[in-house]
DNA sequence: CGCGTGATTGAAACCCTTCAAGTTTAGTGG
DNA sequence: CCACTAAACTTGAAGGGTTTCAATCACGCG
């Protein structure tokens, strides 16, 4: 790719904001990372494959989910513009991912090599600071997931899925949202029709 | 403590073969850890407090969990001998707790200041790739969690538990497994009662 | 226009909860 | 060792929330 296009790029920045990474570090990191278009509906990982990178996306939306043996699909994860999402004990155990990545949008996606993040640990120390914080708070996103199932009613998972990601409710059809909360997409339609009504 | 209570410790087992610490070893960590015996019902942590330390289960069975509004307890893990325990969020983003630790059977537990993790990585390397295995490991078992909420049900889900955790189902009463599942005490029951009549 | 996809609505079925009994079990003190 | 008690577990009936299936509506696109 193009020097110029790699500087104006969200990867570029995110990273050199939050970790310190300058142009001599990203030039000596050329070899563990590529930029790749992927189209609607495109995937990336499927199910039984080896996940072999960490995916940055710089443009567009991705979805990590699951199949159930009824072929139900069940969304764990979006990821939109700057996020990270890969499946993590795939690559790192080196065994058969049971998950699912696809573009839901037509998306550029930053495809990292694991060794990037050994190799910019080396060159930046806040870079493993920054990564072992994004780690950490991974599992506080993932707890509190595995809270709201535990505890709240469709209803309220709606509500919080709204608070916290305003932005997906306009990108992401309903029936994934509702795949997203666990429900069907009739009852996330009922469970908005109630939320609507309440408003009054 | 005595060295020779140490020496005989899973504690002291459980990372010197792990993480290849020796005798040396925990002289040096000495100042970043503390046995205490911790009373059956006892609170290692209350919601609104900050964590402080990871924990070490050396003897007994802790839980994590929240609570809701109505007084609901949710149940989010179960931590038997060798487990590691702690709010990882509150503890690395120096945060209040949403959360509870509290010993479920008398325990004896390792308390370990977050030191304890940074300085055992400067004297063995292993125990630094162990650390991260760890991390990554408990993302899998998180993810692994959330998809069975969304994709299974209860009985399902409670007969994955019993494969999971076959020796938690002799120490833990039922209705903690049923919070743990996200059902009622009384579903779970019934659950029961349908895998034992499946079995003829 | 006609087609396909997504969203809505209705009715019945199903799973799980709630509440209110019982029953069993484990622990305690006499 | 038994009797008593409290806690855990079971069972039933009614109710609520969600799913399922089918039909309808709304919209964008060739």
């Amino acid at each position: 790719m193009e020097q110029e296009e790699l500087l104006r790029s969200n990867f570029y920045r995110y990273y050199s904001e939050k970790a310190m990474l300058n142009d001599a570090d990203f030039e000596q990191l050329l070899p563990y990372f590529e930029f790749k278009d992927i189209p609607h509906n495109q995937y990336i990982l499927r199910a039984g494959e080896v996940c072999k990178s960490f995916l940055f996306v710089e443009e567009g939306l991705l979805q990590f989910h699951s199949l159930d043996e009824k072929g139900g699909e069940h969304i764990l994860q979006f990821a939109p513009e700057e996020w990270l999402v890969s499946d993590r004990s795939s690559m790192y155990f080196d065994e058969p991912s049971l998950h699912y990545i696809k573009a839901i949008e037509p998306s550029k996606v930053v495809f990292m090599h694991p060794n990037f993040f050994l190799e910019a640990g080396k060159l930046k120390y806040e870079f493993s600071v920054f990564t072992e914080r994004s780690l950490q708070r991974s599992v506080y996103f993932l707890q509190r997931r595995i809270n709201s199932l535990l505890a709240m009613t469709a209803k309220e998972r709606y509500l919080e899925f709204m608070a916290l990601y305003p932005n997906l409710l306009l990108r992401v059809p309903q029936w994934m949202i509702a795949s997203y909360l666990g429900i069907t997409p009739e009852s996330l339609s009922r469970v908005r029709r109630e939320i609507a009504k309440d408003s009054f």
